[in-house]
DNA sequence: ACTATTATTTCGGTATACCTAAATTTTTGG
DNA sequence: CCAAAAATTTAGGTATACCGAAATAATAGT
């Protein structure tokens, strides 16, 4: 039996079933999956049954889609090599941070295993892209700093910058605008009465005393709000969102799953 | 009308119908292009079809085929992308000649008009890929010093190896091993007896005195002569190949066909 | 000039990855 | 509980790029 290296449909659809669950653990249902690769429902589902075959998702008609093991293998790898990508172009070929979504999402269906780790030694084996995202190593193991979407957090709440979602490119050139970037410290101060938009104040030097002046204050839309994750290093009293326990959040695949 | 951006095939078969012209004048038939591209002859007849449709080619049933000048400007992007690449993996990701042709294969295909302008820029523009093959500049102008095929020159013939074909990465290691590359100074010295090989002397030191001496006596089979492309610098008595005219050889599409 | 060989195209099919519209199952709200 | 809405799958169809076998055109040898 001759085994057939994975198409570049079966390499995305692999994907973004994990990007779904990289940030919280509800599996993607049929509709979600078509939303995010933009074909139509239909076409998912025979796409499901076809990744099903080849036992790189579990899935029963009618329910969400969770990868096998060894669909979350191939997973990793095409998120490593996107990552990858993202980080040479930044650091080796002058792309903005807003420029390399688009050029990795087509390159990472072509480049060889070998040309990742020869790109990935000369970037000294990175851990993270230029978003913030963590780069899985070469055998798959991934760890992040536990962090929360901006939305999620009560005002008073402190951190870091930990991820920016590199979806939108205009988002990320009106955030590197205002001065906010991967890493930089921010605390959230509250949100417009009736619904408003959230506001938050850029804190002044990372590491110094934190001290909310009204300079750094920015007023950020919804979509802004849910791109934006906090690595937050104090919690404020009256939190609703409970912090996790560990310093670092292993995923799944780390411990066995 | 909406403009389709031409498929990695329609590339592919553009791309070799015009490598077919670059080091002789005959146009492709219909059963050497399947036979370079490694599919069936129904399948090109299938194709050129919609290259002829989609106005690339020029094309009589069972007549050979002929890029148009759309045809060879895609052709040319092409040669550009691939050559750029290759000569991108050998200077900054360590690569070796012969390990690049198959990476460049597909990413010719991947890669943004973005990428490969901020490649060329890094490299400085370079005109010349690992095997000697010449880039062409972003309007699609491509020269190149004029030279012969080693097995069609008579002994005596002395010359620069100006190119090599990169197809057999195990003839690239071959001639590798034995001091062969391109720029090297060589000379042919005659045919084994019966239609043997070729044999050929490596001259000491590019630019000094040419002195053939039997320790750089190389025999060289059919394959790895009809691989070989000499810059010929000085023409032997009883030459049966004449030598073009001009210094530098601009191909048709430089002179506006 | 005519036949045998070779080259090329045409024909009927396959695989992948999409789509729209119709059928079906699940979920929801009263 | 049960109908209406929403989610999901199935059915039927398209486009691309292949294939092998059959038909046809070109060419070569006598
Ligand atoms: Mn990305
Ligand atoms: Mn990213
Ligand atoms: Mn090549
Ligand atoms: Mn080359």
């Amino acid at each position: 039996m001759k085994t057939t290296p994975p198409s570049s449909s079966i390499e995305d659809y692999v994907k973004v079933i994990y990007s779904f669950t990289e940030w919280q653990d509800k599996p993607i249902t049929s509709t979600q999956l078509a939303a995010r690769l933009g074909v139509a429902n239909s076409s998912v589902s025979e796409m499901v049954r076809k990744l099903k075959d080849q036992d790189l998702v579990e899935h029963e008609p009618y329910s969400p889609i969770r990868l096998t093991a060894a669909g979350l293998t191939l997973a990793l790898s095409m998120v490593r090599r996107h990552r990858l990508l993202e980080t040479y172009l930044v650091r080796e070929l002058g792309y903005t941070w807003d420029e390399v979504h688009e050029e990795a999402e087509l390159l990472e269906h072509a480049v060889s295993e070998t040309f990742i780790e020869r790109m990935s030694a000369k970037l000294g084996n990175p851990t993270r892209d230029p978003h913030g995202d963590p780069i899985p190593d070469a055998g798959g193991h991934i760890t992040m700093a536990p962090s929360h979407r901006l939305d999620e957090l009560d005002p008073g709440h402190r951190g870091r910058v930990s991820r920016i979602s590199d979806h939108d490119p205009e988002l990320l050139r009106y955030l590197e605008q205002h001065g906010i970037g991967v890493d930089t410290e921010l605390q959230v101060v509250g949100r417009r009465p009736f619904g408003g938009t959230l506001v938050i104040a850029r804190l002044p030097s990372p590491g110094a005393p934190s001290r909310t002046d009204d300079a750094g204050h920015l007023d950020l839309g919804d979509e802004a709000a849910v791109s934006l994750w906090l690595a937050t290093v104090g919690t404020h009293p009256g939190c609703t969102v409970q912090e996790p326990a560990g310093g670092t959040l292993m995923h799944p695949h780390a411990t066995g799953v």
